[in-house]
DNA sequence: CTGAAAGCGCTAACAA
DNA sequence: TTGTTAGCGCTTTCAG
């Protein structure tokens, strides 16, 4: 079962425990200062010989030389690192694939400017606690909130007193601090969504499945979705459960077939929800979209493969990402944001689910 | 649209481009030596007078100071910071919630423990060029690989000369450097699999959709059906499609039924993959479990409300990435990894898909 | 073109 | 109980 790589220096177990080489050890070898290392080091090409040049690289690789980045950030006062902490329930704080599209987007755009992401999923009530916030850890920090209007404008109240600038995600602006708010239309979305459903079948009674835990951005989509059917007197009820556990959907949709006549749409706060929802009718015998309609939003790959294929909203949640780093990183360089918002569209996807 | 928190204090602005409070800050408001801030800020009780200490933390309250840990990580030479390269050839690599649940449970016991995760997807040959490596920036990494097994043991080697320790996760364990392996057991789980599928149905020939990228875990996954269905001679055939893509499975499920009879049993690499060939079925109206069979692998929350529920078997993602971090917590503690490998069950998940 | 030296924020050994 | 000081690895200014 181990394979040997035989390969490989032996003399790397006692190796361990040594100190790694420093720049100190590339200029003793190259026979140079470590001023002339760290130019070298830092592709700074003004001043360095050809041949000084060579003989730092060849003793960087002889010794396998890995510049240090807490040095760098000491001295610089610069990280290079941006935090991004998920505030969210559950431990599973990255399940959903908007959060992961997200993340993914923010990282890959780091990366190509040489910053890291510094991960962090954290319960509401410790936001305050975590080492993020209460060290000194990183750039800028990135968060995704969760909870009350009241709970979040004390979230980023707490944020602002960092003294460090940082990008909130999927929230509403606020007139503060060293802040940019990075989000999608969700209200847009579900205005589009809502107007395509009207277009599609007669409405009378619409029941939508929100999760307990709020939102910022769901309430946007509530809003959106009360909007164009309150203006034609169209019934929208609002029904809580932990969508990220599909018994507690299932359940939330049992209960809600047992409780009253079968409305004419029902709509997923995203596609998970409205999948479950979908199995449900399905295991009832009742036909979609014959019998109800089903919408979801922030669509997610496999959407388009449901049965029916899901009406739903396209989330740019890995643009929301980069855009977020785009912003961060420029306020790093420039000190400031030069806007305080910065809104991305979301695409009706038209399935045959309504 | 925009609120103006009224009660935040306007000098915020100018303070903007201030120094940061430093621990020289504190000690002077306190009138104390550095020295006894850093006492107290590190909660070392010895030697330090109940009123000292409260004039302190007095002055850090006062001035809100949040100690610099690239300050404190230079002197220590310890960073208290992990890093986690996922190795992958789709910019969008947290897709697969067996990935973000083992990144949730990595990042979750990493923070109890005051270490930070420095998240870090990355394309095949840009593992070399990635900060992680040519830079020293982690106390340790973590990596999931992919592509054959030649190139994996390339990065193994690869990270092995970094003199740093490292757990891989998903991998086979090389009897090499500073490192330790920790998976599930995917061949167990699909030999498991396997004889509940033959328990239930018979079977002549089966076939199992692959992803076009080489991964140790899939490899091991057929290896177990290979074992358990070539004991009894039924034909595995293995169908190869961009796992990522819906439409990519879907197009492999399509010309698999046009091309050849209806086989006995579909194992998708994972329950994504099992769900949308499922819909392609569903489409020709043909019957699950009536005419095929189909199974799945790494449980996904949703899987279990497909119609019908599908067999599959349950990942311990995030205890993988619990465990790993337990591990790599231990290694940098006592200097050693206490063992080379570690291999998690999986266990079967009887739906009633076959 | 190259090197010497100061100092980024912090901790720990030692001195008082 | 408290303070002084050296130095972690690096960059940058300034002098040579």
């Amino acid at each position: 079962m181990i394979v040997n790589l035989l390969y490989w220096a032996p003399e790397e177990a006692e190796e361990k425990m040594a100190k790694p080489p420093n720049i100190h050890s590339v200029a003793a070898r190259a026979g140079v200062s470590t001023a002339t290392v760290s130019k070298v080091v830092n592709r700074i090409n003004v001043g360095v010989s050809e041949a000084t040049r060579q003989r730092v690289e060849d003793a960087i690789r002889d010794i396998g030389y890995r510049p240090n980045r807490v040095g760098r950030g000491l001295r610089k006062l610069r990280r290079s690192i941006i935090g991004m902490a998920i505030v969210d329930v559950s431990p599973s704080f990255l399940a959903d694939p908007f959060t992961t599209n997200l993340v993914a987007g923010l990282s890959n755009h780091l990366s190509t400017q040489g910053f890291g992401l510094l991960l962090h999923g954290i319960r509401p009530h410790e936001l305050k606690s975590s080492f993020l916030v209460r060290e000194s850890e990183v750039d800028a920090l990135c968060v995704t909130l969760s909870g009350s209007r009241r709970e979040r404008l004390g979230y980023i109240k707490l944020l602002s007193e960092l003294g460090q600038p940082f990008v909130a995600f999927q929230d509403q602006p606020v007139a503060a601090a060293d802040a940019c708010f990075v989000r999608q239309d969700d209200r847009a979305g579900a205005v589009s969504l809502a107007r395509h459903i009207l277009q599609k079948r007669r409405v009378k009674r619409a029941v939508m499945f929100i999760s307990e835990l709020s939102w910022p951005a769901i309430e946007q989509r509530v809003s959106g979705f009360r909007q164009v059917l309150g203006s034609k007197r169209v019934a929208l009820d609002l029904v809580r459960c932990d969508e990220t556990r599909a018994e507690s959907i299932a359940a939330a949709a049992e209960s809600c077939l047992a409780r009253a006549a079968l409305p004419d749409v029902f709509i997923g706060q995203n596609d998970q929800v409205a999948l479950t929802v979908m199995q449900v009718l399905k295991r009832h015998d009742i036909r979609v979209p014959g019998d109800v309609g089903v919408s979801g939003f922030n669509a997610f790959p496999f959407s388009g493969f449901a049965d029916p294929p899901l009406t739903t909203a396209r989330s740019p949640a890995y643009e929301l990402g980069q855009l977020g780093a785009e912003v961060i990183l420029d306020r790093l360089e420039t000190g400031h944001f030069r806007q305080k918002e910065h809104v991305l569209a979301v695409d009706l996807v038209a399935g045959s689910s309504v």
